[in-house]
DNA sequence: GTTAGCAGTCTTGCTTCAAGAGTGCTAACA
DNA sequence: TGTTAGCACTCTTGAAGCAAGACTGCTAAC
């Protein structure tokens, strides 16, 4: 089963051509650029067993091969040849996250625009949010008559989109008081929890509002369960044109159509949450992909404790070594962070060796 | 350089039969399906005349008559005939709007969504929000050390996604007074009035805060300059698939293209933020528009205050009548919430006269 | 195991052709 | 003067055929 030597060569030749032309590879183009000491016959019986292996494919008798998804992945995981990014690109990276504060969904949102912009690709960002987190403070902000702005602050995230209608007219001095009741009851705990059993201690000390506190709890049990749709965010969308593919209006409502569903991305995103570079490539890693989109995300953690991750969404036929080389820069910047005196807005990265 | 009523008829065909199938129109279709008494050599002439003053096209000589950006301009303004929403539809209207509250951004963000639904485009929704709004309540929350959330509410919005990055760590007694001054100091201003002045006067309360309150004033007039920016909202963005002029790819890059410099957009979303039903067809009314597509708005009012503006962004050979039709009916029942006596949650408008 | 050589296959672009659709023009008519 | 019939002309569309070019797979020899 394992690939000999010479053939990880040439498929490690195949994919990386075919990633650079996007036009299928034929043994004459193998041998005049890469393997001048073997003959293109000798090369076309390798490539024959490739596909025999499902690595390969070629649209038909006259053309040359094609990577299939397979060939994609060996690639990704040990075939390519990763490279380094040069000093400019690293203290770009460290300028764009030198100011700013550690919040998730800022942060996830900063290293995605970066993502796209470094890559010309989309980029993908997951705040992760979970029952685990913690209360930190709670806030009670009246807006009008009967509508109250709650915005809970949890160690990693702030949730503030989350509006309160109230049955009637509450007045202003019993919302500080409420406040005041719900931050003694909740900063502290994590989300998980704050169950219906919380409404009852709640409104044990303020009968009158019970329909309020239980607002209050079903929009924290919301907020958790509806992590995967609400926490992916997209940057650069546009940068699929800049990709031959995309010429093809099927493949690029196809895209669309995955970008418009971010309830299995968010899936994909937070199931490879403990992985420091996750891979997904075609139908076979993941069905909402198909076998034209791969999806490489890196997860992020700032002192210690996970935030999220941000990635690229891109063509099956994407460079892989630029992607992996900007998301483990952007990764190592923001740990880099977590330790601020060693790295003086200037910290360059002599070690490229295991600093665990 | 009035058209005579008998042009008017064709150009009103020419479009409607346009708009229905996406083929250019042969004078022998309009004589069979609409103009049965005048023969197919009048018919042509007329074509022919109405091609010289710049409202019809056609692509090559053996091809039917399509419109230009000004016939359909002469079209949404007189020559369509506007037909009712069916009593289901209304009704569903209705009672999307039944609850929830009135804050702008929920508001137009939940008719940009209705819009889409119902008239199978990509909505556009636009929070109107200007430096003359008044600042009603204003809440400071730390999160972290250094950070800050800062809330700001005013009669219609709510500011919300603002940051605050402060030098060093202040406690939290501080925070609650410095609240405390930015409420009597800033409730009941408008934005407008709100400039680096205030922060004298802000400091002169709390001297030791300067930078912070410094750093409020400027999240604040940058909300008030950001505005054409931050304040547009899509909804449906990939119903553009469901329309032919979509199977192309330059055109859908284009569109895309469009979506993505929402500057442009808030600008025109702005400028026809008075007028109850704008109209935006083509380069000539917006440059951005190219000749491809077209911009129709509603403008929204609650309580006679206006919370922005909502339509469609679409191809310039829309279905008018019914995009109209969807804008109308819902700044209606959007007016109709502002006296919720009189509409009990069925309210059903048997006058279609001037209700003003 | 490797290679040269060749037949076979499929794509691509070009050309040709015929059918069909719709126009513009002209001349006649009311 | 406006309307109409008729006809020549133009352009699209799709099918079909053809030649050139690119690769492959296979075979037989090294």
């Amino acid at each position: 089963m394992a690939l000999s030597e010479r053939k990880k060569k040439i498929l490690q030749v195949v994919v990386d051509d075919y990633i650079a032309d996007g036009q299928p590879i034929s043994s004459k183009t193998i041998q005049e650029r890469h393997l001048k000491d073997l003959s293109t016959a000798t090369i076309r019986s390798e490539l024959a067993q490739l596909e025999e292996l499902g690595y390969l494919d070629h649209p038909h008798t006259s053309a040359g091969r094609v990577p299939l998804p397979k060939a994609y992945r060996l690639y990704a995981q040990e075939l390519m040849q990763s490279t380094e990014l040069t000093e400019q690109e690293i203290d770009y990276v460290h300028q764009k996250f030198s100011k700013g504060f550690p919040e998730s969904e800022y942060l996830v949102r900063s290293a995605a625009k970066l993502i796209s912009e470094m890559t010309d690709y989309t980029a993908v960002g997951f705040v992760e949010h979970n029952e685990q987190d913690t209360v930190r403070n709670v806030k009670l902000v009246k807006l009008s008559a009967n509508t109250v702005l709650l915005v809970v602050v949890t160690d990693v995230n702030v949730i503030k989109d989350s509006f309160i209608t109230t049955a009637d007219d509450v007045e202003e001095e019993y919302i500080t008081a409420a406040e005041q009741v719900l931050v003694a009851e909740l900063v502290g705990k994590r989300l998980v929890d704050i169950t219906e059993e919380s409404t009852q201690i709640l409104s044990s000390h303020m009968q009158q509002y019970k329909m309020l506190f239980d607002e209050i709890v079903a929009v924290l049990k919301e907020y958790v369960r509806s992590r995967d749709e609400q926490s992916v965010v997209f940057e650069g969308n546009n940068n699929i044109f800049k990709h031959e593919e995309f010429q093809d209006i099927e493949t690029t409502r196809h895209f669309l159509e995955v970008i418009d569903t971010p309830g299995e991305l968010g899936e994909m995103l937070r199931e490879s949450g403990d992985i420091e570079i996750s891979v997904k490539i075609g139908r076979e890693d993941a069905e909402a992909l198909s076998d034209s989109f791969a999806l490489v995300t890196a997860n992020y953690r700032v002192n210690g404790k996970s935030l999220g991750s941000a990635g690229v969404l891109g063509p099956i036929r994407m460079d892989y070594r630029r992607v992996f080389r900007v998301l483990s820069t952007i990764s190592q910047t923001l740990s880099e962070m977590s330790n601020p005196k060693e790295c003086e807005h200037h910290g360059r990265t002599e070690s490229d060796a295991d600093d665990e």
